[in-house]
DNA sequence: TTTATCTTTGACCGTTTGGTTAAATTATAT
DNA sequence: ATATAATTTAACCAAACGGTCAAAGATAAA
C-alpha cells in the first residue's frame, strides 16, 4: 500500500510534492513555511509559486493525495463479501496496520478537520462520496441479517463502524498522553501496548457483538 | 462542572483570560491573534503584554486552567469503590456529558499534544502524574479480581482506559467528518447518533468484557 | 548560430504579527 | 491638593511570512 513517500522520477516537481507532503504532514497548512519546503526540496523559494501558484493550491495537491492514498482501500473492506466477524478482523487488521505505519495520517487529516472542515468533507465526499454509502449499506444489511439469524445482537453500521475507527485511531492519535503518562514516555513500552491491541481490539468487537 | 467560561469578576485580567481562552480553545496557539484575543476582551493590544508578558505565557495560563478543568475530576471515577460494570457506566456517563458540552477541549487537546507533546504531558505530570497511577492500579486490582471470580475476561486497566476514552473521545473530534458525509452535514441527525451512542457504548463495553 | 521557450535564481515588496515604549489617564495614599 | 503608583492607550518597531519580478541559465527548434 503506497502510503509513504513516493520515490517516482526525481523531478523537482516531484522533489516539491515530496518535500511539501513531509512538512505539511508534520506541521499542518498554518504551522508549515514556505521556505522550509524549498530548503528541502533544495530549491529556491520562488520555484515553489512557479510549479504551485500559491501556498494553497500546493497544500490541496498534498492534501488530496494524502486522503487517496488511503480512504478508498478502507472503503472497500467494509463492502466486501466476508462474515461480520471476518469483515472486522479484517478492517481492524489491515486498518492498524496502514495508521502504525503512518501515524502521521490520522492527525494531520484530525488537524485539517478542524481547521477547515468544509474542506475535508468536500474532498472525501468527491473522492468516494457514492461509494462510501454503497458500502456502508451493504454491511448495514449484513448487520441485520446476522442479527436476525440470531448470531449478534442489533446494531447498526454507522455505530460499528465508528466504534471501529475509534479504537484504532484514537490510541495512534493520543500516543503522547498514552506514551507520556502511562508509559513513562518509554516509547518501546508504548509500541508493545500498541501490538497487543492489534489481536484485542478486533476480539473485543466482536465479543461485544456477541448475544 | 465548571468547564465553560468563568463568570468571576470582571476584572480586566479575567476578561483577557476568558477571551483568550475562547479563541485559544478554537484556534490553537499557533492560529490565534493577540489582536483578537484582545478585540474580543475590549482592551488594547499592548495590556496583554501588561498582564501577560507574552503570548507563550498568556497560552500557558489557559493551557493550564483547562486541563485542571476536567482531568482531576475524570482520574477520581475510575479508582472509585463502584463495581467494574458500575465503574465503566458512569465514567461513560460522566465522561461523555462533559465532552458534548465542552467539544472545543478534546479538540483542542489533541491540537496541541501534536504541536509540543513535551508540554502537556509535563503539564499533566505535574497537576495530577502521581494521582493517575494510584488510580489506574486501583483499577487494575478490581479488573483482576472480577476476572478470577469470572465475571469478566481478563484485561487489563491501560486497554480498557483507553478504549472507553477511544470511544468516548474520537466521535466528538471527528464530527465533521461523521456529520459531514454520513449524515450529510445534518447537525441534528449527528447530535441524535451521539445521545444514543450514551446508553450504547457504556454497554457495548460491558458486554465485550463478559465471559 | 540564432531564436524562442522553459526553468531557476536572488533581490525585493507589502502585510501581518508579536512585542515595545513613552506618554496619558486613573486610582491610591498622604 | 499633591505626589506616587497602577493601569491604559496610540504609535511604533523588527522579524517573519507569502508572494512578485526582472534577469540569468538551460534547452530545444529553426
Amino acid at each position: 500500500m503506497k502510503t509513504n513517500g513516493q520515490t517516482s522520477v526525481p523531478t523537482t516537481e516531484n522533489l516539491i510534492l515530496e518535500a511539501a507532503r513531509q512538512v505539511f504532514l508534520d506541521k499542518g497548512l498554518e504551522g508549515s513555511r514556505m521556505q522550509e519546503i524549498a530548503d528541502r526540496a533544495g530549491i529556491n523559494k520562488a520555484l515553489l509559486h512557479y510549479y504551485f501558484r500559491n501556498k494553497q493550491k500546493l497544500f490541496e495537491h498534498v492534501f488530496e493525495s494524502v486522503i487517496a492514498s488511503f480512504f478508498p482501500q478502507v472503503l472497500h473492506l467494509i463492502g466486501s463479501n466476508k462474515s461480520v466477524p471476518e469483515k472486522i478482523r479484517q478492517f481492524v487488521s489491515i486498518y492498524l496496520d496502514v495508521i502504525y505505519e503512518n501515524p502521521f495520517i490520522p492527525r494531520f487529516i484530525i488537524h485539517e478537520m478542524n481547521r477547515d472542515p468544509a474542506h475535508l468533507t468536500t474532498t472525501m465526499e468527491r473522492i468516494a462520496g457514492k461509494d462510501i454509502r454503497k458500502q456502508l449499506k451493504k454491511l448495514d444489511e449484513d448487520l441485520a441479517e446476522a442479527s436476525q439469524r440470531g448470531i449478534i445482537r442489533p446494531v447498526n453500521a454507522e455505530h460499528l463502524v465508528i466504534n471501529m475507527l475509534s479504537l484504532c485511531i484514537f490510541p495512534v492519535v493520543a500516543e503522547p498522553i498514552i506514551a507520556g503518562i502511562l508509559f513513562h514516555k518509554n516509547e518501546a513500552e508504548y509500541k508493545q501496548f500498541l501490538l497487543t491491541r492489534k489481536e484485542l481490539v478486533a476480539e473485543f468487537i466482536i465479543n461485544g457483538l456477541k448475544c
